[in-house]
DNA sequence: CTCTCTCTTGTTTACGTGAACATCACGAGC
DNA sequence: GCTCGTGATGTTCACGTAAACAAGAGAGAG
């Protein structure tokens, strides 16, 4: 298409030529250099400057050759603001989100602003503090005033689904992490898939049931994880025993583990997450309950850490690279295709990492 | 200054008015509904649509309802692009990193982007994948089309310093966890302070020299505390041991571990980040060396797992939310001020939180 | 030699917003 | 009754870019 050299001209760092400074009594208008102004240095117009910039062909040798000395001298760089206004759209992607303190978050993130640069994207995080209606109610209106092309929702959209909530209309939008799967494009992780491999491995060594830990209860995450482990007991005709409420925390997974270890009966624990995992470690080592002789325990993501916790944790493992490859791959195509939200559910498989926190209960022996 | 009302007007979720969809035959041209398509339909001019939407004064209630009305029929969105021409600001700060992947990193981000938020100003994340010059200038240079006000670095600036490298003039710039404090405005976590509160704790305990792992070449905070690990010895008189190379990662410590189990004299180890000695707390269990009995082990970072490692790990609190708190801060004053970025160190503190994996040394009893 | 075709460069215009200025109506003060 | 001030609203224009169209120059064909 476009032979002639890398399409878009980036000028280089530049040496001085920064408009005095200080000459400017009123303060820092103007202070931009424009394509204006590299025309006029350079002698041409204006549009050959554009075309100089954007690679386009049909510019001779020499022209194009005095527009980028121009560019050089006076530190030309394009108005991404007057870009946007242009072409309508600002090659951005807004990801609302609580915050980036869990690692499937922080993950998920890095993988959706790694691939979405590589499409040529950029990523704005709207945070929200605290997950109130209200809050993420502002927080999607305020997006409409957002320079962003389309949004991934990471949050429990559950939160807002009394109704009273509607995304602004031609915003494209992917959601991560939710049931919304009839109203949304949704990305996910397949939580039931992970928690069935977990029981399962857990019933197949020999335990009679599983006990759990859940996360929070807002967390559409922790249901569905907690559905599935009740699920898959129920399935295979053992009792269920009550489900310990965790936070994701560690410290939460150590009261339960307190708990769980006074509790006789008790020979395997399936935890929600592997922090809270890690806390269960820590009670049951207090308490004298060998991992995993007198108690098997599987976690829930395979935190880069849990190869390492004492004894290395067996976990179930999700694939956050590729939840945030996929939110990217669903925004974009709907940024191309122009179409709305489809809803629909895209589910990322889990497997079941074996390392040393399972075996089968000493009972057995 | 503004009497009556929310400076702000921001218009409500819509109901119907998405202007056809398919209606038009070539595409999404003119999807977005504007000022002058409300003033059209309000029956009055687009700069009093302007006014009521910035929540100017001198709007009789009368017209303004009428305004509100049509905005919320067409569910008119004010376009950032246009504005951010107008005004010369997207009210954007850039960040470039790494990668989310550390702790510190993300917890930073996460602060940022709060106080971010809490400013008015949105956050564009930019990666970059693999930390080469080429790529870091890239993200530079890159920068520079970016609709962005101000940046802030978390990356290892010195792989930048070979002076090649110049920040596109303008642009507001701080940086974390660099030395560049010379050139540019910095961040830090006080990596020295709190090296040196580990190593002085561990001699206070009575060990007679700790040992160190230390994390990625490259890193210049693990090159801080390994530093201030080797003053604090040399102060006190003692002899410094060979330093073992981590990577952050559990598993490096893990390897560091097995080697230092091997070291007879070893009763002290101050490993620069929580994971590593979250590997090397796994090392010594599995070689039978007790923890702290037979070793103490010192982290960095205070992540919330460290309280429920096995035992609960003693470690360097760092307070990622004053940094992200004081970069914002930073810039802030820069695009305020107008100014460029004054080179200077601004230092967070540290401290020690003692938990359970320091004791005297066995020798001592 | 002229006509047309192509290749390069210039001119005009619109994108959506909001500051600056213009206009208009109304009431108070002389 | 006239002027002037005040407050509400309209008009013009510029922000920086790039598409669409226009214009000019040179080359090849008749």
């Amino acid at each position: 298409m476009e032979p002639d050299g890398p399409a878009r001209q980036v000028p280089g760092p530049i040496g001085g030529a920064q408009r005095g400074g200080s000459g400017i009594p009123g303060g820092r208008r103007k202070q931009r250099v424009s394509m204006a102004d590299v025309a006029r240095l350079a002698g041409v117009s204006s549009q050959t400057v554009s075309r100089v910039s954007n690679g386009h062909p049909g510019v001779v040798g020499a022209t194009r050759e005095q527009v980028l000395a121009a560019m050089r001298e006076l530190g030309y760089r394009p108005n991404s603001a007057a870009r946007a206004l242009r072409y309508g759209q600002f090659n951005t992607i807004g990801v609302i989100l609580f915050g980036l303190a869990s690692t499937g978050n922080s993950r998920t993130v890095e993988a959706i602003a790694t691939h979405a640069a590589a499409e040529g994207y950029a990523i704005t995080l709207i945070p929200i503090g605290i997950p109130t209606q209200d809050n993420v109610l502002g927080a999607f209106t305020r997006m409409g005033e957002l320079a962003v092309d389309a949004v991934i929702v990471i949050i429990e959209i559950h939160l807002l689904d009394a109704g009273t909530v509607t995304l602004p209309p031609g915003v494209h939008v992917v959601v991560v992490d939710s049931d919304a799967g009839d109203r949304y494009s949704v990305v996910d992780t397949d939580q039931a898939e992970g928690a069935r491999l977990a029981v399962r491995h857990l019933l197949d060594l020999g335990h009679h049931t599983v006990w759990h830990v859940t996360g929070p209860k807002t967390s559409f995450a922790a249901q569905r994880r907690a559905q599935a482990w009740r699920l898959a007991l129920e399935e295979a005709g053992r009792p269920v025993p009550p489900p310990l409420h965790g936070d994701w925390s560690a410290e939460s997974g150590y009261a339960a583990g307190l708990a769980l270890a006074a509790e006789p009966g008790c020979t395997a624990v399936f935890a929600s997450n592997d922090q809270m995992a890690l806390g269960l470690l820590r009670a049951f080592h207090e308490r004298g309950r060998a991992v995993p002789a007198d108690i098997s325990v599987v976690g829930f993501d395979d935190i880069p850490d849990a190869s390492c916790f004492v004894p290395p944790l067996t976990t179930v493992h999700q694939d956050f690279a590729e939840v945030g490859r996929r939110c990217v791959q669903g925004v974009l195509r709907q940024i191309r295709e122009g179409g709305a939200s489809q809803p629909g559910t895209d589910l990322v498989p889990t497997r079941l990492v074996v390392r040393d926190s399972t075996a089968p209960p000493r009972t057995r022996r």
